[in-house]
DNA sequence: CTGTTAGCGCATTCAC
DNA sequence: GTGAATGCGCTAACAG
């Protein structure tokens, strides 16, 4: 089947060409610059249709020195969260007139700062890292160049870049004394974690129980140990994410126990599959939409002059469902 | 609105005026070019680094003609057959040295048909579309200036886009010999889509189904229906993929119903969902790898030249796990 | 070996 | 209203 194959694209000067105008002309027409008139504006719209000029976003971004581009960083595409975070930046983004690259780095870490530095190169306005894999040095130099806001927790503030993110240490005490209120006392912890978020929370536990008078209880636990603490008479149980948690969710169920009754679970971050699993995760919300948004405030308030870090912490919300 | 970064990203004249050399010297010492003394290029080298240079993509593509990048749009990003294709792509780009800019059309299926033009404005040198949502003219629109391959079946093929995919009425037959095999008569197909694919895999279910005799027992409902089909006494499920079937083993494990000993469930794609559910899905496996490596395989065809269309289909293969 | 020069496609003066 | 000229950062062809 053969077909018309790839011709070297149209250019504002072969539109003019074809529509007998100058291509300055064009480029005015085509951004409805009002000092054209009526007609000769449509005939070049309609030239520019037929030929099927598109704009060299290369050529644009050379010249104005902005592509109207943001770019968005996470480390894995299968991460819930993460890609939830995506859309409501992405939505955000929209809000402002700017359009979202994305890139990812599953499976190698180390690609990971190379696609931050690629998007750099590529001429976004801002980025959005969603991922606490990127190196410090990768961030502040990349924070050299241009706007940089981590969304999520990072071990320390890095210079240069802002952050938006929930307070993980109250979100864990939210559990903690919600699973309290309800009668628990051997409440365990689970997390196969040691990036900043999921220490947090950790932190956050620890914290609570003690304040709850029941630090003689703090456990915590890998996924997989599950069963020591059910062995160990735990019947609450707080996953450092929904992901782990439905890990529990499944041992227990393995081990013929019922859920919520013989063991409760709690899960963290809110995602799909909190809902999508049997029995729904009881877990905790991050202001998702609101984190894309301010993310991209504390972009272009970067890209309108602000030079000092600023970071923002959301309140989490404890969201009650059937697993606890 | 977005104005002027916090620092002018330096250039290459201004890595050449602090090394005290000319620009080209430096282009060339950068790209490692042979015809540069070994100390001058260490100089130029520490230089860039210590300036802090990176080269713009945006020149880079506006002089060569070619970005080294490939597009690839997906509908959702909640789609984990979807996403599991991007990261096929993506190694199989990286073999040949291409990278990955990522565009998804989640929540709104009009903004897809811009994000495929918008990666095209941008410059990549190939598009890989993992959609069936973006509409044929926009597909050959696109096709009209750069190389352009679908993944996943279209209803018809559309002139100047190659296809990888694979045969999902196969996929089908498979699933449903597999549960005559077992002794199953009354096996249903659930489905919810009118995409191309669920409508292929639909027919090649009706059709293995007759051809095994058993054209009186076809039945075909939404997954929210599947309740009357387990009270009409059938006693196997075939979902059209993955995520259905969870929603089928759902149901059935509400129902108080075991799996498979009540009913089997089987699935489509396998996906991670597959072995993370309980029990785990047996299923229809894709060669995604493959489909990723023939994807980039083709732009790059076309890139060197080819001109006619090129429609690949792979053959699918069943995987048997516990719960059918 | 090294430096000069000429565009890539576009937006933006500034003349006409 | 319109068109010619300039330069964004980079590469490559050509001179020195």
């Amino acid at each position: 089947m053969p077909t018309a194959s790839p011709r070297p694209r149209p250019t504002l000067r072969d539109v003019a060409a074809t529509a007998g105008v100058s291509k300055s002309l064009v480029s005015l027409a085509l951004r409805g610059d009002p000092g054209v008139s009526e007609s000769t504006r449509d005939r070049i719209l309609a030239v520019a249709e037929q030929v099927g000029y598109r704009p060299s976003l290369s050529a644009r971004t050379l010249k104005q020195g902005r592509s109207m581009l943001l770019g968005v960083v996470i480390s894995s595409l299968e991460n819930p969260y993460q890609t939830e975070i995506v859309a409501s930046v992405e939505d955000a983004a929209e809000q402002v007139g700017l359009s979202v690259v994305l890139a990812h780095g599953s499976r190698d870490r180390g690609r990971l700062a190379d696609r931050v530095q690629q998007l750099g190169d590529l001429g976004v306005d801002g980025l959005v890292v969603v991922s606490s894999w990127v190196p410090d040095e990768v961030l502040t130099a990349a924070a050299r160049r241009l706007p940089v806001v981590m969304v999520g927790r990072t071990a320390d503030p890095v210079a240069g870049v802002d952050s938006v993110t929930n307070d993980d240490e109250q979100g864990a005490a939210l559990v903690v004394d919600h699973l309290v209120g309800r009668g628990y006392e051997r409440i365990a912890h689970v997390t196969s974690s040691t990036r900043p978020a999921g220490l947090a929370r950790r932190r956050g536990y620890e914290d609570a129980m003690r304040r709850a008078g029941l630090g003689d209880h703090v456990r915590v636990a890998a996924p997989d140990a599950v069963d020591g603490l059910l062995d160990d008479g735990y019947r609450a149980v707080f996953a450092r994410n929904d992901v782990e948690a439905c890990d529990v969710l499944d041992r227990a169920l393995d081990r013929g126990l019922r859920v919520p009754d013989d063991v409760a679970v709690v899960g963290y971050d809110d995602t799909l599959l909190a809902r999508r699993v049997r029995p729904a995760l009881t877990t905790v919300q991050q202001q998702r939409e609101v984190m894309g948004e301010r993310a991209v405030a504390l972009l272009t308030g970067r890209l309108g002059g602000r030079t000092d870090d600023v970071h923002e912490v959301l309140e989490p919300r404890l969201v009650v469902r059937a697993s606890g």
